[in-house]
Order: structure tokens, then C-alpha cells, then sequence
DNA sequence: GGAATTTGTGCAAACGTTTGTATATTTGTC
DNA sequence: GACAAATATACAAACGTTTGCACAAATTCC
């Protein structure tokens, strides 16, 4: 492995010079620089970043915190941190939570003890407090997603309560009349803002809000059809879903109640993930921008920032929520 | 940020034994192990890992790299060995390249300079031979998924050829007649034995290979909806996919043009991605188990593996093959 | 042409660990 | 109780960079 102090040797240097020489510093001459730049290239010189980074006190590894790589949603976040971050010069550790609140906390303290630059995360949903984002310590941290709004620092969100709102007065404007939400678990911020825009759809159509078709603690595909069908019971027509794994759950279950969808029942999800549009009927989803949203975290974190963005939600309709009637407005 | 210095100093012992203490090093007393143990904690000690990795010539990280991560596949394989890696010590850091090949050779060189412990490496579709991977040096490299067998070092790949051939068999006991498949590109081994399994297939069946229904070149959605119409015109029945991508693209394609699927044309795809059960049909899939498949890379890597191992694919029948006839055997 | 300034390089100390070797202490043996 | 062996700790040198400070040489100024 050659180092530095190898170059200056073959040039009759130090290594102070090579460095700087390296670092592109205007306190060497141009005639060295090139020297030293041609012979690291020549003796097939790298850079020791773990070497550098211990004398520099800090790492150029950003640490991006996701619950689950494999949803779609997480994995553009990633993506396009990923775009923004390269791009100064950052590299990104990317860490799996698995929804435990034990494991954040584990993989906190490694990002910690890799003294990254910076993390971007989006909690478990298991994390009901920011209690635990204290063992960064002093390195920067943006939230995204799901944020806790008390945990000082940059945040990046989605429109979620606009978004509810569209979503739930497009169901509206179908001609649905019950209208329920699967709601998600209200210790994240995300799902209490979806709800109170469900909310405020439901109550500027006139229609009072109904505490007993809100079916909370369900996100996932088999949590979506139990609440589905007791949406169904409760004499439903139609449901939000603060996921679309959980609205695919609620389709199901609903179909094999031979529930016709759209015709009896309205579905909407929400981010939009890949598969929605190939479900039968395809479903309507109130998309994220997850690319945006990383692509933004990222720039939080670089311009450290302290405010809070928020990333435009878009209604992606489809089949699922579009009844016979024809969409007013 | 407290150092083992700052321990050593409160403990009025050398940092030599604070150290040999939290490695559970045995030439420590049990006494002055627990003390330091205990003042770390009291102390909020945080190792410093660049420290250690720079001292040691060595990081605790091993690199992943997958070309895309929002694919199911890569995120499965990523979680795999992310859980045999972890349990061993090790951190990841997830790299993509896109596809292209000089985003590896980027990513190889960041990952050579971080001097991991080890990369896991799936290449880019650009990358049409191995030279590129001799600038990772010394460190281990794992290949997986997509390999180069020129190359020395432990492989894990799937049994394309075992399952191609699985897969295409079934088509015919399906009944159909004139089967061709979407291959992929020939630069990468994995397609080339799914080729290869697809034309044993045919072979062993007695139908004689006809290399004018073999669409290369084709695996996203785009690609599959020409080499589908292709097919069609070229008087098919059947395709074979090397991709779930692709055989999407395929049955839209059919679909649109009227194709009534599975009693008119039969549909395999590759890799079984989740939305393979919510098309309509349900895509039948030759699966891969990524999971698995990272697991064992991960293990070949621990190990110092230098073998080949291949992981089983499973054919996931579902209703895209199946016409009216009762499949045989 | 001497003083002041600029420019380029060297010196050496850090960053926080790990680890081979040396030393001090304890234990065991006869 | 002397000596060897085992045990526990200390010493000090690394690992490969970066960077404040010092210093020499070259340039500028009056």
C-alpha cells in the first residue's frame, strides 16, 4: 500500500507538501503539484480515507436510517439522497431499522462510533419517542418522513394532512357517503397528520367525523384486511388508507367478500408504490415523492439547516376510487 | 468525546489495558476488566472506530454493491447478508451503480480507499469483463447474482440454467407449442445460462432450438413489450422472460394487442418480485431467493470462501401458464 | 540595497487506537 | 527463602493523514 510519505520520498519531498499538493491547497507551487499528482498517479497512490478522516475528526460517510430498505418508498429516498450526497463528495451508509426500536438505537450508535458527518433518518415505527436520537450526540441530523416534530434539528416532510385531504375529498367527490380511514399508528407524526386531513375533508363536506370508522394500528397488508372488513360491517363505502399495503389488504379481503370495487367500495392508498399500478382494479394512491424527499434531506443536511420542508403529495387516481359518476371539478 | 485515554486516566492504569479490557483481551484481571468496563459506561465512552480501523489496517464495513436498490431482488439480497454480517461484527455500506460502469469503477475505488473488509458485488449490465475489479486490490470479493467466471474468488449464483430450464419445461407440459424467451443480455453469465436451461429444455423435448425467437438485449418493461410483439408476429405461443421486468412489458403488450393470457399465449418471468401476484394474471415467476442468496455471499465472505455456490431456484406456478390442459407430472 | 512582504516548503505534533516487548508483581516449587 | 514460572500491567511505537507554525527563498517596495 503506498502512502504519502512514499511519494515524497520518490520526489525528495515531505509528506506535508504531498498532501497539500493532494488537497489541491494554492500554498504549493503549480511545477510540484503536477509533480507530485503525476507520481501518485504513477505508484498507483490511494488515498487512506480512514487515515484522514481520524486526523480530520470527522468522516465523509452520511448515515441514511430507513425502516426497511425494500419498500419502494425508502429505497428512492436512498436513491435520491444518494444523488445529492456523491455529488459533494459524501459517501452513505445505509442502515435497516426493521421497524425495532432496539436496532435503531444499535445502529445509531454505530453511525456515532463511525463519527459520520451526518444522518438522515426516518424512525421506527416502534420508536414512540426522540428520546434515543440524543446518542448522536453533536452530529447533524435530518429527519425525514416520520419526524418528531419536539427533536430539534432539519425535518423533511410530506403534505401529509393536504394530501389526506385531497385524498379523502376525491372519495367525496366520487359519490361515496361513509367514508372510514385506515389510519397507521398515531406515535408517528406522518399518520396523526393524514388522519386530521381526512378529517378536515370529512367535515368541510358537511359530513360529521366518526371516531368509530377510523381503524388505527394498521399498516401493513394483513392489518388492512381486518380493518377492512370491519369497514365493511360498519356499513363503509369507502376507505382511506394511510398505506397501500394496507389498501391492498382492505381490496382483498373486500373482493373475496365479492365486493366490487369501485362500484361499492372506494379505495384509496397512499405512496404510491410500484405494484398499485398493476393491481385489478388499479389502485388510486396519494403519492410521496420520495426521490424529492431524499434528494431535499440531503440538501438539509449539507446547507445544515434547522427548518422544516415540506414535499408537495400528488393524487395519483386510478381505478379503485372512480364510481360511475363523473369526478366533479 | 471521552477517549481511552481520558478511562485510563480515571482508572490510573495505561490506555494499553483499557483497551485489552474492552476487547475482553484475557491478559486482564477480572477486576480492572469490570472497573473499566464500568467507568466507560459511567463515562459515556464511545469507541472510535476510524481509530481502531486505522491502527488494525483494516475497517469493520463490508460493501455491498447492487445495481439498483428499489429492486426487490437487490433489497432482499442486501437484507440477507446485512443479517449474517451484522451478527458477525461487520457494518455495510450499500452502494449502486445504475447500471453503469463507470459508476462502479467509482464505487470500487471509494470502497478500496475505505480499505472494507470485503465487497459483495453484483455488476452493472455495462460491465462486460472483470478488469475493472482488479482495482479493489487485496480485499476479498464475494460475486454474486451476476459473475464473471474469469475472475478468481468465492461466487454465489442462482441455478439459472437448472431453473430456466424448469421453468421452460413447464411451459411446454402446459401445452404450449412454439415457446420462444426474452434473454437478456449475453454480456452477463446469469442470462447466458438461463439461455442455455431455456434450449434444454426445448431440446429434451424433441422441439428443435430456433434461434430467431430468442430476444436478446431485452429486460426492462420497454424492451419485453417489443420482443413480445415480435414474438407474436414470429407466430409464438410462449415466452420464457429472463426478468419480471420484462415479462410485464410482455403481457401489456399481448393484452393490448387482444392476447388473451394464459389460454392464448403463456408467460414465465424471472426473479418473482412481489408484484408478480397482483397482475392480472398472476405472473407465473422462476424465483430466485435473494435472501438466501445474500446470506450465503455474506457467508463465503466470513468464511474465505473461494468456491462457487449456487443457491435453488424455485419455479412460484401461477395463473399465466396454466392453460386449460392439467399440467402433467 | 536593505527592509518588508509574499511564496513555497519543512517540521513535528496531533487524531485514538492496537499490540509487541519489557517490566513489575504474584504465585508456585523444592 | 531462593528461583522459576506465570500473571498482569506499562511503555512506546506504530497506522497514514492533516495542519499550525516556523523558516527559507524569492519577490516587492521605497
Amino acid at each position: 500500500m503506498v502512502t504519502i510519505t512514499d511519494i515524497a520520498e520518490a520526489l525528495g519531498i515531505t509528506p506535508s507538501t504531498v498532501s497539500r499538493a493532494l488537497a489541491g491547497s494554492p500554498r504549493v507551487k503549480e511545477d510540484t503539484r503536477v509533480a507530485v499528482l503525476r507520481k501518485a498517479e504513477e505508484m498507483g497512490y490511494q488515498r487512506n480515507i480512514m487515515a484522514a478522516n481520524l486526523r480530520k475528526r470527522r468522516s465523509d460517510i452520511v448515515g441514511i436510517v430507513v425502516p426497511r430498505i425494500h419498500r419502494q418508498f425508502f429505497a428512492n429516498v436512498i436513491s435520491g439522497a444518494e444523488s445529492i450526497l456523491n455529488e459533494a463528495g459524501y459517501n452513505v451508509m445505509i442502515c435497516q431499522t426493521m421497524e425495532k426500536l432496539d436496532v435503531e438505537i444499535k445502529v445509531l450508535r454505530t453511525l456515532r462510533n463511525h463519527q459520520v458527518a451526518g444522518v438522515l433518518l426516518s424512525h421506527a415505527i416502534e420508536a414512540r419517542d426522540s428520546k434515543h436520537l440524543a446518542a448522536l450526540g453533536n452530529i447533524p441530523l435530518v429527519q425525514y418522513d416520520r419526524v418528531f416534530f419536539d427533536y430539534p434539528g432539519a425535518k423533511v416532510v410530506g403534505a401529509n394532512c393536504e394530501g389526506a385531504f385531497k385524498a379523502t375529498k376525491h372519495l367525496i367527490e366520487s359519490g361515496y357517503r361513509k367514508i372510514g380511514t385506515i389510519a397507521g399508528f398515531m406515535t408517528s407524526q406522518a399518520y396523526v397528520e393524514r388522519l386530521a386531513g381526512y378529517r378536515l375533508a370529512i367535515e368541510s363536506a358537511g359530513i360529521p367525523f366518526n371516531p368509530d370508522i377510523v381503524y388505527e394500528n394498521a399498516i401493513v397488508r394483513e392489518t388492512g384486511r381486518e380493518a377492512a372488513l370491519k369497514a365493511l360491517e360498519a356499513g363503509c363505502d369507502a376507505l382511506y388508507c394511510c398505506g397501500d399495503f394496507c389498501a391492498l389488504g382492505a381490496v382483498e379481503a373486500l373482493q373475496e367478500k365479492g365486493v366490487r370495487i369501485p362500484e361499492d367500495f372506494g379505495i384509496v392508498g397512499t405512496a404510491n408504490e410500484f405494484f398499485t399500478s398493476l393491481m385489478t382494479p388499479a389502485l388510486t394512491s396519494l403519492g410521496q415523492n420520495p426521490y424529492e424527499m431524499g434528494r431535499e434531506a440531503a440538501r438539509a443536511f449539507l446547507e445544515g439547516r434547522t427548518d422544516t420542508t415540506v414535499i408537495p403529495m400528488e393524487l395519483q387516481i386510478r381505478s379503485s376510487s372512480i364510481r360511475n359518476t363523473i369526478c366533479q371539478k
